[in-house]
DNA sequence: ACGCTAACTGAACGCACGTTCATTATCAAA
DNA sequence: TTTGATAATGAACGTGCGTTCAGTTAGCGT
């Protein structure tokens, strides 16, 4: 074997991801070329393909990677909580994780068909399975009086769709930080379910 | 003048445009090329060229023809009731208007990377003059001991992404109704801005 | 010092892109 | 029936695309 220490491969794979998740992020997957992304690693295109079969694989490990590590942080975060405390967690979790990863996120809701039927149902699936663990806390909390919900899979992805949506506006800096978000949407979370 | 009755021009420019918004909300506007629209509508590239100076001036005219609608759809809609009745009105048309128009509506979340940076500042600044709507609401219920919400401007957007987020999941047919949804929407809505 | 292989280059492939334009078909008005 | 604008064609333009591959460089293990 050669060529151990300081192997070019083992930075240039993740730098290559990198600069393509800042570029479909910024621009579309669609729009991106390859010689945009590996001008940006300081590479010819041609290199790229000893690290990706090709474009759309690039995408899909980014959305995989990203959906692996959102579910996992989150099987590390949920505890044994009432139901109260359990989507009060989540609620926080979602917030946090979402915001430190503004871009896998972005990614994560406008690419997603640009992946081969097959590639998509694998990204839906990781969705659906992390929404599900959304649902299960309004279900747990439903049969035990804890909240009000007429509907939990409706309400699944109401409160889904509004703790994403800080992606879209809010600035580190700006007004209000991280955390006062966070207490404002728990409250109106848990104000929104329950009695 | 010739051409009076019967012209093409006046079928052919609406054609485009519903054929473009198909294929732009179906695959992403960089992706649908200008020969794929033509040939939807039954044309040769060049002839869109009579109906549009170039393909981005199609997508603008796509997203500022939705954004006036649902603004003056909206100036139709408000009345002067009081805070909760207001909120209510809005929570319904705007689940109603965007559930009417999917396409429309995907595309004015997800093409505006696509527009110049003074066409996207003019959307933007309809999106905002929209937002503001509901803001005014909120700013007014507050004012009136009606609802408590910290802020303003923060349960704007929370409010707006969630009612929107309804277009990625409901479809027509399914478990629940429109009148269904529109009613535990408002509900929730309702109890999350109260005190 | 040398051989081996991982890492990368640079040119090439065929194809599709947005856009332009001279030409042609179509049809109302005269 | 002629006229003249409108509506559309179809070929062409230069450019950039994703991808392949023979060849070159670089550096570790011996």
């Amino acid at each position: 074997m050669a060529r151990k220490t300081g192997s070019h491969s083992e930075i240039t794979g993740p730098r290559i991801r990198a600069e393509a998740m800042k570029l479909f992020a910024r621009h579309g997957f669609a729009a991106v070329s390859m010689r945009q992304i590996a001008a940006a690693v300081g590479l010819q295109a041609g290199a790229l393909y000893l690290y990706t079969p090709d474009k759309e694989a690039l995408l899909f490990d980014l959305l995989k990677d990203h959906m692996d590590g959102l579910i996992a942080a989150w099987q590390e975060k949920r505890g044994g909580e009432s139901p109260v405390g359990a989507l009060e967690t989540f609620v926080r979790f979602h917030i946090r994780y979402n915001g430190e990863r503004p871009e896998a996120v972005f990614l994560s809701y406008m690419e997603l068909r640009n992946l081969s039927p097959e590639n998509f149902a694998v990204i839906e699936g990781l969705r659906r399975a992390y929404e599900t663990e959304l649902e299960n806390i309004l279900k747990a909390g439903q049969a035990a009086g804890a909240f009000l919900v007429p509907d939990t899979k409706l309400a699944t992805m109401a409160i889904i769709a509004m703790l994403t949506g800080v992606n879209t506006w809010f600035r580190e800096g700006g007004r209000l930080s991280r955390a006062t978000v966070e207490d404002i949407y728990w409250d109106m979370v848990r104000k929104a379910v329950s009695g």
